[in-house]
DNA sequence: GTCAATAATCTTGTATACAAAAAGCATCAG
DNA sequence: CTGATGCTTTTTGTATACAAGATTATTGAC
């Protein structure tokens, strides 16, 4: 065994509830989840803490964890929160960012530019979390970025079903480039409202997302 | 012992951490902990484990666990994440609230009056709790009031710091009263405006945070 | 007297053990 | 056949045990 399982534990686990391999409202058994990763209990009880801590997992008393079932409103409000989050962020950028900033922001655009030409959608999913993260760090914000990268990991599991929304590539990478704009000439208050509505589940794409976690619930159901 | 122990642990954990019994940095033995609480290691690990996860505590491998201890930039940040969050809940309560919302935010900023009146620090922080909860609710977004509490709870050691203050009492008291106006006339970006620099840690306030942070170090040195 | 190397001690990380609560199951009454 | 009650099994919560890394102390060399 190498060092400290529970790091290990938690980001497996944790990539287990991203990628739905663990659906909304499963039970985690412990021992099925100790035996899975050759370890004993102990850890995954750990890893466990701290995932209910972060409220990925649901605790309740003697009646073991349960990944978290959102209602979709709820969603909704994180994707929110996140919009107004990025917003601050890019608008700290636009103020602060430096030279390596400006390298980070146009390489990570060219990267998404590319991979949603390509049309390759865990590509682009890649790409665009490299993008944000720079503007994330363009910031200069410590804790906004850790903020920022928190919340982003959390919405991971529905910012997937997103960009499965024909065209939402295309669409996405095209905000990108005004955003992009819009920080490099240092217009804090247009990248601001740029990224929030970039970032804001609005209109049609709200009951796209329904529609999507629905049938994350389905799928689950049926294995 | 009564049920889940590392529940209570959790939260007595915290509140040595918020009320300075633990200092910033101090290291946080498991076998005293548990010692001083009548448990085992285990459920002291497990409240550490959650506290980690929150923020509150640092963990490294083989080496235990520590209380943070930030430097007064990223707390500085925090304070501006923080006002932001709380700009966007004063902006949605403005446009949301209800009759009972109405009720709490009057009653309670009525109740900060008072004690800020008799000059009570303690009674104040917490009546200005209590005040800053009315307003996460009103904003009717369960995540964003999730997230607002949070990080409220995590900002509590510093929080308590900034009433020491001379006249602070007094000058956030009437900032409450602007904000309760705004909030209940339904203007939205005066609430968002307000809230955000009441909360934010500027100018002289600044330094005034990093000297209290200074001295609650000192203090701690010489226990 | 100071520095370094090694031994002793302490602390963490993980496994296992055990008690108590919850869930599942069977039996029995109606 | 249905429902309830009591028993069995399973699973959680906590304590304890043990191994390995980190820390400290001691001893010896210079």
């Amino acid at each position: 065994m190498s060092e400290n399982a529970f790091y290990k534990l938690r980001d497996e686990i944790e990539n287990g509830i991203v990628t739905g391999e663990f659906e909304p409202g499963e039970r985690l058994d412990e021992m099925q989840l100790a035996a899975r990763f050759g370890v004993s209990r102990t850890p995954i009880r750990e890893a466990l803490m701290q995932l209910s801590a972060i409220g990925l997992v649901e605790i309740r008393p003697r009646r073991g964890a349960c990944v978290v079932d959102h209602p979709p409103q709820y969603v909704f409000e994180m994707f929110e929160v996140m919009g107004e989050l990025e917003a601050m962020a890019g608008a700290l950028a636009a103020r602060r960012h430096t030279d390596a900033d400006r390298q980070a922001l146009s390489s990570s655009h060219e990267g998404c530019l590319s991979s949603a030409a390509s049309g390759d959608t865990d590509a682009y999913y890649y790409d665009n979390e490299v993008f944000h993260h720079a503007i994330y760090a363009a910031s200069h914000s410590a804790f906004l970025k850790d903020q920022c990268i928190a919340l982003h990991r959390r919405l991971r599991p529905y910012r997937r079903l997103q960009l499965r929304v024909r065209n939402r590539m295309q669409i996405s990478v095209r905000e990108h480039g005004a955003i992009v704009e819009a920080i490099l000439a240092g217009e804090a208050e247009e990248a601001r409202a740029l990224l929030r509505s970039h970032i804001i589940v609005q209109g049609d794409r709200f009951s796209d997302l329904v529609a999507g976690i629905q049938s994350m619930k389905m799928q689950a159901k049926a294995r």
